[in-house]
DNA sequence: TATGAATGAGAGTTCATTCAT
DNA sequence: AATGAATGAACTCTCATTCAT
C-alpha cells in the first residue's frame, strides 16, 4: 500500500486557523468542505473503525460527494492519518491550556492526572488511536515516520510544560517521551478493555485504578 | 454478521490431544489438516491482521485449498475466534502448570508476574488479542458473548489458582476478573506501544515498569 | 433472498420515454447505460437462461463493467424482474394500440387472437416468461407479490379494452384475469414444446391449433 | 457442458425390475442404493428445482454419501435425465394399464382424458418436466436426442393404444406425436400458471377448462 | 473545485466433482 | 461399492479510486 504524502501535512484546517490575509470566497468554501469532510470522517471512523469505514459514507455524512473527498484528500488513509495528527495536537493543546496558568506544582500534577483520566472516557478516540497504531505496525515502511510525528505532536506540550512540571527532577526529553507512551499504553489498554467488558472493568473502578498507575509511572522516573 | 458456533467449540486440536483409542488414518489426516489451517491462520493473522488477511493466503500457507478451509471452518471469523479461544486457554494452562507446584506464596506471586512480563514479549499474540477485542467492539451483537467466553477462558486458572495465591485476601471472583482484565489492559497497551515506538518504549524499560504496575493492581484490592 | 425494490419501479427507460424538459448530457448518458444493460440482459437471459446467466456476461454484452451493472441494479434478480415487468407492460401496450382503433367487435376479436398467435413465435420471450414463473415458484416469499404485479401489468389492457371487447358479456375482472392466465398457459406451453420438438409440433400446426384453443377459452366464459 | 451417456441408459432400477436369475447380495444392496438415490433425487429436484438442487442434499436425503452418488451416476445431469425418462415411462405405463381392459371406445376416451386431468394435479412433476425441456433447449447439442427419447417414451402407449383408441380415424404416428406434445403443452402451461397464481387460475376452473381443450385437440385431427 | 457514474481488482463463499482410503 | 475430505473453478457482490463533465 502507498499513498501520496502530499496531503498528509497540508495545513490542518480543523485545528488551527492561520491568519490568512484575504481568503477569497472560493477558498473559504473550499476550506469549509475540507472541515466538513474531516468532521464526517471522525464520526464514521469512530462508529465503524478504519477498515470498515467507506469513503462514500464519509462523503455522505459530510453532505458531499466522493469527488469532493478525493479533491481534498489523497485517499482514505490520508484522512485517517490527518485526523489522528489533528486529534493528537488538539489533545496536547488542551492540556497545555489547562496547565498553563496553574502556579502550584502539585496542582499542576493533579490537573494533568485529571486530564488523563478524562481521556479514558473518550473511548472512541482511544479506539481510533489503537487502530492508528495497529495501522502503523501493519505498514512497516511508514512506521518510524508515523511514530516520530505522533510523538512530536503528543509531547509538544510535555517537552516544554512537563519539563517545568518537575523542575527539580529535570526530566530528560527521552524520559518524557517514554512516560508519554506509557501513559498512552495505559489509556489505550484500559479504554479497550473497559469497553470490551464493561461489566467487569467498570468505569468507576478504572477511575480509581488508573490514577494510581499513572502516578506509579512518574514515580519511577 | 453471524457464524455457526459448531466449529468454534470443536475439540481444540491444537491445544489438547485427547488420548483417543484408535484414531483411524483418515481421522488423523483430517485432524492434521485442521491443525495446519489453524497454524497457518495464526501466521497470516499475525502478519497481516484480521481484516487484511485473506482466506486464500491462510489456505496456501497451510498448503491446502480454499475448499479445505471451508470444510473445517465456517468462515474467516470462525477461525479467528477459534484461534483466540485456543490461545487464551493455552495461556491459562501454561500459567497453571507453572504455578501448580510452587509451594511458597511469594514465589508463586513472583512466578506469576514473571509469566505476565513474558507475555508482553509475545507481541504478535498481544496484537491479535487487541484485534480480537476491537472486533468484538465492532460487532455489538456478539460482544457480551465473546467477552464472557474470553473471561471464562482467561480466568480459568485465576479462579482456582489465584484464589489460592492470596488465600488471606480471599479474593472474590469479581475481583479476579477485574484484575485479569486490568493486567490484560496493561499487557496490550504496552505491547502495542512498545512495538509502535520501540526506540522510546524499549523492552528493558517496559520490563521494569510493568511489574510495578502489575503489583500496583494487586495491591489495590 | 431479497432485493431492493427501489430500482424495480424506476422509470422504465426501455419502455416509455417521458418527455423530459432538459435532460442533461450526464443524465442522458446515464440513462443510456441503463438501457444498454437492460438490452444486454435480455440478450443474455434469452440465450443462457436466468440461472446460467452471469452478471459479467451481461455487463460485457452491454460494453460496460460489472460495476456499472451494480450501480444500476441491485443484483441479477433485480434486472430479471425489471425486465419481465417491462416486457409484460410492453406486450399489453402493443395489444392496446392494435385494438384501440378497431371499431368492429368481431374484427377486434380477430386482431386479439392474431396478436396472441404472434406472441407464440416470440419464443425467447415465452421461455423467459416460463423461467420467470418458475423463479417465482421457487421463491415462495415473493410469489404472491410477483403474481399480483404480473397480472396487473398483463391485464392492464384487458381490464379496460377487453371489457369493451365483449360489451354484451360484461366480463368480470376475475374472469378476465383467469382468461389472461389461461391464454398465457397455452402460449407458454406451446412455445416450450414447439421449441423442444419442432419436428413434431411444427409452427404451422401450432398456428392452426392455438387459435381454436383460445377461442375455446373465451367460449367457455 | 457434457456428461457421459453411459449411465443414462442403464437399466432403470426404479421402473422395471428385469427378472434377473440370481442377484447376489452385493448386487441387491447396490441396486437398493441406486433406488434410494433416485427417490431422493426426485424429492430434492421437486422441492428445489434442478439448478438449485445440490448433489450433497440428494445424497443426504437418501442417507448416503456423495461417493455413493457418483458411483451410481455420472453427474447431476445424469440423475435428472434418468429420472425424467423413468417418470415419462411410468406415466405411459400407468395409462396403458388403465386403458388396456376398457372395451368401449368412448369409455376409453373418457378414461384417457380423466388421466390427463389427473396429471395436471401432480404439479411438481409438471414443473420438473418444464425444467427438463428448458434444460434440453439450453443444450442444443443434446436437444434432438432428448426430444426423440422423450417422445418415444411418452408415446409408447399412444402409438399402440391410442391407435386403437380411434381405429376409424387411423391416426398416423406423426399425428399421435403431435397430439401428445400438444397435451403436454397444455398440462405444463396450466400446471405452471395454476401454481403461479392459484387465486386466479384455481384448480376447479382448470379441471373444467382443460378437458375441453384436450377434446379440442383431438377433434381437430 | 465538485460531481457521481463507471471502473475493475479482489474478496468471501459455494458446490460439482475427484480421489485416497 | 462407498466414504467424505479435499479440490478449485466459478460466481456474486463490494468499494477505493478514476475521470469526463
Amino acid at each position: 500500500m502507498s499513498w501520496p504524502k502530499a496531503t498528509v501535512d497540508k495545513k490542518s484546517y480543523l485545528a488551527e486557523k492561520s491568519a490568512q490575509a484575504a481568503p477569497s470566497q472560493r477558498a473559504m468554501k473550499s476550506e469549509r468542505t475540507r472541515e466538513d469532510l474531516l468532521r464526517a470522517a471522525e464520526v464514521v471512523f469512530s462508529r465503524d473503525g478504519f477498515e470498515a469505514s467507506r469513503v462514500e459514507d464519509i462523503a455522505a455524512e459530510a453532505g458531499r460527494s466522493r469527488g469532493a473527498f478525493y479533491a481534498n484528500f489523497a485517499n482514505k488513509t490520508d484522512v485517517f492519518l490527518t485526523l489522528r495528527t489533528l486529534a493528537t495536537r488538539r489533545r496536547a493543546r488542551v492540556l497545555r491550556e489547562r496547565i498553563q496558568n496553574v502556579e502550584d506544582e502539585t496542582e499542576r500534577f493533579t490537573a494533568t492526572i485529571h486530564y488523563i483520566v478524562e481521556q479514558i472516557c473518550d473511548t472512541q478516540t482511544q479506539l481510533l488511536q489503537i487502530e492508528f497504531k495497529l495501522f502503523a505496525l501493519r505498514h512497516p515502511e511508514l512506521l518510524s515516520e508515523l511514530a516520530d510525528k505522533h510523538l512530536e505532536a503528543s509531547t509538544s506540550v510535555n517537552q516544554k510544560e512537563l519539563a517545568d512540571l518537575f523542575p527539580k527532577k529535570k526530566e530528560k526529553l527521552s524520559e518524557t517521551r517514554c512516560h508519554t507512551l506509557a501513559v498512552e499504553a495505559i489509556l489505550e489498554g484500559f479504554a479497550l478493555n473497559a469497553q470490551f467488558s464493561p461489566k467487569v472493568l467498570n468505569p468507576s473502578g478504572v477511575k480509581k485504578l488508573v490514577p494510581a498507575l499513572i502516578a506509579q509511572i512518574f514515580a519511577r522516573s
